[in-house]
DNA sequence: CGTTTACCTTGACGTGCATCAATTCGCCCT
DNA sequence: AGGGCGAATTGATGCACGTCAAGGTAAACG
């Protein structure tokens, strides 16, 4: 894992930060730090002091919740431009971070300081506003996952995910390239491997989609669908 | 459903305005209203566009999600001197409550505009903190039900869920009373009220506890304890 | 004060998904 | 190229919890 600076151009990639300028962004750039880390590396775990967030320039973090029997939970797949942890800025109870966060793939990361964050967001309600739009839109994805987990079947999570991949624009695309593990997707769906392989196959003898390793053709995009509406 | 006006003296006893004074507060007070509500009676349906949050006076909200085959999950259930759906002043994309909210008993209410609040957080950088701090603690909640429901069983959450409703401070208390109907409880604990009868039953059985209607005492603390552990 | 209605409990049974186990597949590494 | 290892698939079996059904209890209401 190693570290090196930041400059302000790079953190005005960041969307979070998007509108500041001058001295806030130098000091943002002082306590921030560029983070390299290799697949598999642990970044945080639950319950560690709180004293940073992220942001992934490239590369994809993984955030999980684990039992004591050593079963993981994935909550959270965070890819490029994207934050995680903001929230840890207002941990005002110091429970620590919520969640285990490690790297599934070679990930760069900016690694910026709570404490100095706090400090820009009490002068610039621009900036809140954006961070609350963030932990707005987590609460809403959240909610979506327990409402799929408490009231939907397996297969009806799987087919859910996999049209969830097709591009929103393209209105013909069948084709999907799983960036991800199976195994990982399936914690994610909350399913064991070895039932989200089974339904997967289940999919293929209905003739809805092909599967070649991480490529997933869907044959019958309106079949599946269909199967989204009971 | 009643709806009458609101004093700058009520709204001064919210959490989220705390420190919000002068015009601000008249304005707030301008664009409130107090909503009294009978059991059962809905406040707003999942998609319905979101223009007001709310504070609880007196009474209780359940928040839940339903299936189109008609089963219903408790997100959250909100008591007095609570807020809920302050998300909704971010709502963006305009996607509407996320949840179904409905009054559980008879409830007053306080209802305040989304857009009248945003205004005051642009210019108030603490009632931004404050909002987001609220915001957060919400993820935290719900990042903890998303692990029980995924990594523990029934017994585990009914335990857990019991051992919560404990006073933290009193040490040797050892005495519930059951707030909430059974069946809603166990909606929120994702189980069929069938499953959470049962495991009371096995708890019973097991000498752990003692019941006699939405009264339970707890006769083994350290017992139900080590249930936790595993 | 009796009747309705909602809630709770218990039993019998069914099932979706997990678990355990055994290959097979694919990829990295030297 | 070959060996080694994690990932994926498939089969056999089990179990936690859901479903269906039948009372029982108690509070609400006319």
């Amino acid at each position: 894992m190693t570290r090196t600076t930041v400059s302000p151009a790079d953190i005005q990639r960041v969307f979070l930060f998007s509108g500041i300028d001058g001295d806030m962004l130098v000091n943002i750039s002082k306590t921030a730090a560029r983070i390299e880390c290799a697949s598999g590396q642990p970044l945080f775990h639950l319950g560690d002091p709180a004293t940073y967030f992220y942001f992934v320039e490239s590369g994809r973090i993984l955030l999980s919740r684990s039992s004591s029997a050593g079963d993981e939970k994935v909550i959270a797949l965070i890819g490029p431009d994207e934050t995680f942890a903001e929230a840890m800025m207002f941990d005002e109870n110091h429970r620590g971070y919520p969640v285990d966060a490690r790297a599934i793939e070679h990930s760069s990361l900016l690694r910026f300081s709570v404490a100095t964050m706090r400090d820009i967001l009490a002068q610039s309600p621009e900036c809140c506003f954006r961070v609350m739009g963030v932990l707005s839109t987590r609460l809403h994805e959240l909610v979506v996952q327990i409402d799929e987990i408490t009231l939907h079947n397996g297969t009806y999570r799987l087919v859910s995910y996999l049209l969830r991949q097709l591009p929103p624009d393209a209105e013909h695309a069948r084709d999907i390239q799983l960036a991800i593990p199976k195994n990982v997707i399936a914690s994610h769906l909350s399913l064991q491997p070895e039932t989200f392989s089974r339904i997967l196959a289940n999919l293929r003898h209905a003739d809805l989609l092909v599967t070649e390793g991480a490529h997933i053709v869907l044959k019958d995009v309106a079949g599946l669908r269909q199967l989204l509406e009971t």
